[in-house]
RNA sequence: UGGGAUGUAGCCAAGCGGUAAGGCAAGGGACUUUGACUCCCUCAUGCGCUGGUUCGAUCCCAGCCAUCCCAGCCA
């Protein structure tokens, strides 16, 4: 993927250029409490892509320094998607793996005056620290002895306090501009069992004093996170050079992805989950990587949407078309396309006899002959796409089936449409059709040009399937749902299920393998083939006229 | 109203002193045993605005405007 191209990678050549850094080491740290969806992957994929570009390496590191939403089924999760991704980390750690030595760099800090033990409580914190505007004030714990805050920090690591009883923080400025630098909480007191280390600590680490700390024992270089820790810059660097860290990581930041009409946010994907507007994380509509993962998409085709879509210091927010043409670019060359029709309406070749089956051939992919070929079945009762035959033809450009016009069947015959039965109500419940035994496929017939070509399914051996056509979850953002929450922007009309038949040949389709509907978009199977019944999750990202 | 970040077409996004890459979307046309695909063509006299420096500015400087982030013992 030497495509790759943005200013994290113009930093990263000028930095290994001019000798800062031997070798790119970078690392994706989720916090495992959360399934990963689209918007990690912009991270992942510049995590592993830009290290790989310059032989350098990934580490995978959960940040696990909050015990309380986290858990252990999170990191299998995790794992899972990675492993989809195709990404292999050269190292899994846990941030709690170091919370011995995070523990001895915050008594460093401690003894060299930069840290003290506060008894204030969260209220009290909230309110001391100031505002955007004012200045904050110093705590009256701030200046205890060396020797006292030492036997303060090994009591709270003892458990000798509760929850919320005391805090470790770093001494730097109550009054600086930038909140994050008014003497941080370092360490809080949780009483709380860790998915890990179990009851071994009631003591955890803040984020922003861990996350440089790792960086550092893991000799990560180029430690890159979304535009929010901006702010956070200074104090990471603080603590690396206040707690002497050997090896020195660098932050740097990009803005995060979004996608039109979809939702991202953890709190609003577990809403969902919760709720049941889903089934589940892995719900064919969810943003989630396990969720495109069952709508059809391919790790391919989201490493190129992201490598492609670029990577600035904007958070942006792209349209879903970007993320469907980088299915359809994927799969073109390598999705298989079988015949399938979702609105059935049958049609009855009156010249064709009666009883027999031929089998003609048909190549999987024309653009792709190492895909090969299969046969299909060809005989007097087929079905077509209701929507692919009209009685009377509305106009030029219509380029399917009509009442006495020829249409190509694909990879088969020209049909004429004769006549037409229709219910009691006036719907078109059969077509009588003529066909030419001439102009079968491979003839090269030149004679006439049919009025099209169309799919087909022959109504003996087709097998009936159930299509489930998912569209991702769609949260209306117009003017008049501005102020809605974002349950009610939810646009519940966003799959619908439809009974068709498949050719015979898609006996033998396994689970998520992967095709593309003639004429109908790609999809990925979920074959619950009950006897013999198929059920497709299909996504629809085909672009058309004809798809309308 | 304190600090930080960012503003290039409908959406992403290069360029960073020499006269606006590319992709998506859109429109027009050709081709076709999927109206798909492919192939042509069109799509910013303009780079948030206003000044300044310069032979020359999207790139440098100043001021202004807009958007986002920060007041968790979350990450």
């Amino acid at each position: 993927m030497e495509e790759i191209n943005n200013f994290i990678k113009t930093i990263m050549e000028k930095d290994l250029e001019e000798g800062r850094v031997k070798q790119i080491v970078t690392r994706f740290p989720p916090e495992p409490n959360a399934y990963l969806h689209i918007g990690h992957a912009r991270a992942i994929v510049n995590d592993f892509e830009l290290a790989q570009a310059f032989g350098g390496y990934t580490n995978l590191r959960f940040d696990d320094t909050n015990p309380v939403n986290e858990g252990a089924e999170y990191v299998g999760a995790i794992l899972e998607d990675l492993k989809w991704l195709g990404y292999t980390p050269k190292n899994v750690f846990f941030g709690s793996d170091y919370f011995e030595k995070t523990y001895e760099k915050a008594v460093l800090l401690i003894k060299k005056g930069l840290a003290y033990v506060d008894d204030l409580s969260p209220e009290e914190t909230t309110e001391y620290r100031g505002t955007l505007t004012e200045p904050g004030k110093e705590s009256p714990w701030r200046n205890r002895s060396v020797e006292e805050n030492l036997d303060l920090f090994e009591r709270m690591r003892k458990g000798e306090f509760g929850n919320g009883e005391k805090t470790l923080r770093a001494k730097i400025d109550m009054s600086s501009s930038n909140i994050n630098m008014r003497d941080p909480v370092m360490y809080r007191i949780l009483h709380v069992p860790h998915h890990r280390q179990g009851n071994k600590w009631c003591i955890y680490p803040m984020y922003d004093f861990a996350h440089p700390l790792q960086d550092s024992f893991e000799g990560v270089t180029h430690s890159l996170c979304s535009l929010e820790y901006d702010n956070h810059r200074p104090l990471y660097d603080w603590f690396i050079e206040k707690c002497e860290m050997e090896h020195v990581p660098h932050q740097y930041e990009w803005g995060r992805l979004n996608i039109t009409n979809t939702i991202m946010s953890k709190r609003y994907l577990r809403q969902l989950v919760e709720g049941h507007y889903v089934t589940g994380y892995d719900d064919p509509r969810m943003p989630t990587l396990v969720g495109l993962k069952r709508r059809g998409f391919t790790a391919e085709a989201i490493k190129a949407f992201i490598l492609y879509t670029g990577l600035s210091r904007i958070n942006s927010t792209t349209e879903a078309d970007n993320l469907d043409h980088f299915l359809r670019e994927d799969q073109k060359l390598k999705a298989k396309r079988p015949m399938a029709v979702l609105h059935p309406l049958k049609l009855v070749i009156d010249n064709y006899p009666e009883g027999k089956v031929e089998y003609l051939p048909a190549p999987n992919n024309v653009e792709n002959e190492e895909l090969g070929t299969r046969e299909i079945a060809f005989g007097r009762e087929i079905y077509i796409e209701r929507e692919d035959f009209i009685e009377v033809k509305p106009n030029k450009k219509w380029k399917r089936l009509c009442l006495g016009e020829e249409v190509r069947l694909m990879n088969a015959y020209f049909v004429r449409a004769e006549s037409v039965e229709k219910d009691e109500e006036g719907n078109i419940v059969l077509v009588h059709c003529t066909y030419d035994p001439e102009t079968r496929s491979g003839n090269s017939f030149e004679g006439r040009k049919p009025n099209g070509t169309i799919h087909y399914v022959e109504a003996s051996t087709a097998l009936p399937a159930t299509f489930n056509l998912y569209e991702p979850l769609i949260f209306d953002e117009t003017e008049e749902t501005k102020g809605l929450s974002f349950l009610e922007r939810l646009n519940p009309n966003s799959w619908n299920k439809c009974e068709g038949f498949v050719e015979g040949s898609l006996a033998s389709t396994k689970p998520l393998d992967h095709f593309q509907f003639i004429r109908n978009g790609y999809f990925c199977t979920d074959k619950e083939s009950q006897e013999g019944h198929l059920v497709f999750n299909c996504t629809c990202p085909l672009k058309s006229s004809f798809a309308k």
